[in-house]
DNA sequence: CTGAATATCTATCATACGATATATATTGTC
DNA sequence: GACAATATATATCGTATGATAGATATTCAG
């Protein structure tokens, strides 16, 4: 039963306080942990009790900031006991970290298709007008997909915050997410303007865009008080996807 | 000595967290408080006391969310002791307001010069041209004191996850700052259109460049590091306020 | 210089938190 | 049906938190 030191004042803060407290948990064997594959493990009942856990958790997490969301609601909300959360996921952060795995699952099922055909065409030859339209296939259906359903609301607010605040499950979502992303977005817009795939500017751009679309997401409370909406319906999304395709059709033309 | 009475259940949680526990505090009287006036009180000392817990907590909370900081935290910082914050804010909650109002009167001390022309360019007749001209100055005067002062980061962090997650200070930000932010950039939006003033496509279109502007200060880490910037210099935020330009001289004018 | 108003401290409270030890129940294998 | 592996629950630990009580020091008007 190793010692397990676990480091003086472990207490993890999430942000500012993230200080200290580099080394990683080091915690006493998990029973479970299931480390990378998502089924796993002959018993049934288990795999049910740790998805609804996640599922749970992936909501907390998403309206509220890792501190502000304690274990107990999660296992309370889940209908197990409390040590059921250590059980399957070593610690809170292990939980956390499970959730930016699932996000990325899900978010990469949902956008790999648009994103497959727009790199198949940066691929081979593609006319600057070829990857305006890819770009607008791919932002509108990023934009659809972050913006018009409301399950994927919550974890696109979990992966806003947790690029913006370099949580624990930063690295998760940087490399599998947001760096993929903003690759492909860039590289058309270059295509676009006819600059080398990585030109700055570009990259600037595909960052001011994916922006805007997070913005709009993650601000989403102000938004629809801003505009005096009730929700996010179809119209309000064609409205957001006008405003967004503007934009898109303006990259590469010279004003006036 | 007035009791103060400081509203009843002002308890507000600040997101989903912090269980049940909902029996207002209620609390003794908080001797000071200087509810509105900044400086007031013939004693000279308690107001720089306050002062510097105020800065102090400027900096922490702009950095980490309201729970992720502690109020050990911040009058170990400050250089007090704990129940300083008490006597001069009655709780956390209020140092957490007393920021919002602070940043409030900051921000519109740096704001107020460019809109205030645009305010006065709209009152009288304007050229769609001379609006675009004031939309590209009242946005890069936001981008510039937004994203090129250390300082100001800190209070725009603090002001968009306020408004993002509707805390405890969101009515004074949202009344105070985003309202009047919104109302002039949409209307001079909707003049370069030639629109209404209050068409919803014009206040789509500003919630866009006001979201991208946010999302580049609010999401500074990482744009930095995607870019591969060392920091946002001058030269960082030129390629920045470019691509913004870009955006604004896009505006009313039909593609290809 | 005096006395009240103001400011700051030390010590402590009650509670909520994340985590664990440990006992019991459930599941699947042979 | 026996038995190991797996899963869940009860009870509790140590600690960090926000807040308060109450004593003491400081400030300033008269």
């Amino acid at each position: 039963m190793l010692p397990k030191s676990k480091e003086i004042g472990s207490h993890d803060r999430v942000a500012a306080g993230h200080d200290g407290r580099d080394t990683p948990p080091v915690r006493g064997q998990v029973r479970r942990m299931v480390v990378k594959g998502r089924p796993e493990s002959g018993y049934k009942k288990g795999d049910e009790t740790r998805q609804r856990l996640l599922e749970v958790a992936l909501a907390a997490f998403g309206a509220a900031p890792f501190s502000a969301v304690t274990t107990r609601q999660i296992t309370t909300a889940a209908g197990v006991s409390l040590p059921s959360l250590q059980y399957y996921f070593g610690d809170k952060q292990g939980l956390y970290r499970a959730c930016a795995e699932a996000i990325v699952d899900r978010f990469r099922a949902n956008a790999s298709a648009a994103a497959g055909d727009a790199r198949k065409a940066l691929g081979g030859e593609c006319s600057p007008e070829m990857a305006r339209a890819h770009l607008k296939t791919v932002l509108g259906a990023i934009a659809g997909f972050l913006i018009g359903t409301k399950e994927s609301a919550r974890w696109a607010q979990f992966v806003a915050r947790e690029l913006r605040e370099a949580g624990p499950a930063f690295e998760i979502l940087y490399e599998r997410l947001w760096r993929p992303g903003v690759e492909v977005t860039s590289r058309l817009i270059a295509r676009v303007r006819g600059v080398p795939d990585n030109d700055p500017a570009a990259r600037v751009e595909a960052l001011l865009l994916i922006g805007s679309v997070l913005a709009f997401q993650s601000g989403r409370r102000i938004t629809l008080r801003t505009m005096q909406w009730s929700a996010i319906g179809p119209e309000e999304l064609e409205l957001i996807r006008a405003a967004l395709d503007a934009q898109i059709d303006a990259i590469g033309r010279n004003p006036g």
